[in-house]
DNA sequence: ACAATATAATACTTATACGTAATATATGTA
DNA sequence: TACATATATTACGTATAAGTATTATATTGT
């Protein structure tokens, strides 16, 4: 694409010191991590975007699969439950449900038992877009990541886990 | 982390007819792709956030790098030309450097030879801060992809360029 | 020269996710 | 029982990025 990055010179330049400020002039955004994990997301999200639009759902938003998958698999879910499923903040997934709320995917029910307590509840059209769904999300992840041998695919995975860690430590 | 998952089974199941719709209550999140990918590209800017925080430079927020760093190298771009470098849309640098003016990095300056376009250049803040600011980004990214191997990243960057490349097929 | 088209930047709306704080309710302990 | 603490949810502000439409200029073709 260009020619600048903005990162991650360290894993490029051995015996580099390590609060050393390297020269940026020689390096190209592909090979910058953040630059190219921060897009492939977009542009996953995006081609989700457009295929659930094509298939008719355009209800359904990238963000609102994490909760319609734990839905279809356990309905009537707690906030905190989804948001912990997901890895999003609980304040993240109020704003979430919202919007699904709003779209007519999910409702809330007081649970009788504990009173700071909500369940969410897929509405009939939540239950219902669950095929289409799905095969958006299939062939999309197909077609964004056709020619990639399942070898490089596991690698990404440990990798990616090792990543979350990573920082999962160093927050701490 | 948890035990649901909404992603790309085709990957993991072989022979799967195109449009089957599989059983999700086998996976976990842990093992999908679209889910790795932005959970690390939001624990990396988080990480950021905190590194730019902690060493006195909280002006920048990580969205701001790429210009930054585009500027580092050639100062007075045009909002499409940083667009174009960092990958974004023309419109979502306008409001990312409405930010950064606000925040005290940049200035807009006419280009007297064409009155539609606009220069961006730094401060004086925006140059002094390239030291502190490029220790953070090293010192981050060397945190999070700690014990991961070179030929591991490298088969990352490898597979992420193929994704971009596929998804900008697709999009045509 | 003028009309059609292209380019640069912006305004406005929406989606997504964080962080902090507030509120209501439960639970545990002295 | 009363108080401290923990839990569930929400409210509000901010950051980030897309999409659509608009405005102002430039450029091109006739």
């Amino acid at each position: 694409m260009v020619n600048i990055s903005w990162i991650s010179i360290s894993y490029r330049v051995t015996g580099i010191k390590y609060y050393m400020v390297p020269d940026l002039d020689q390096f190209s955004v592909t090979d910058c991590h953040y630059y190219l994990l921060s897009r492939a997301t977009l542009v996953i999200t995006s081609a989700l975007k457009k295929g659930f639009t094509d298939a008719g759902v355009e209800k359904v938003k990238p963000g609102y699969l994490g909760v319609l998958v734990s839905l279809w698999q356990k309905d009537g879910l707690k906030t905190v439950e989804l948001a912990r499923m997901a890895g999003l903040e609980p304040s993240s997934m109020t704003g979430l449900l919202d919007r699904m709320e709003r779209d007519g995917l999910i409702y809330r029910s007081s649970d009788p038992h504990d009173r700071r307590a909500q369940h969410i509840v897929l509405t009939d059209f939540g239950k219902e877009i669950k095929k289409p769904v799905l095969e958006v999300l299939d062939k999309t992840l197909k077609s964004v990541f056709q020619d990639i041998e399942e070898s490089e695919i596991n690698i990404i995975k440990k990798v990616l886990n090792k990543v979350l860690n990573n920082a999962k430590r160093g927050s701490n």
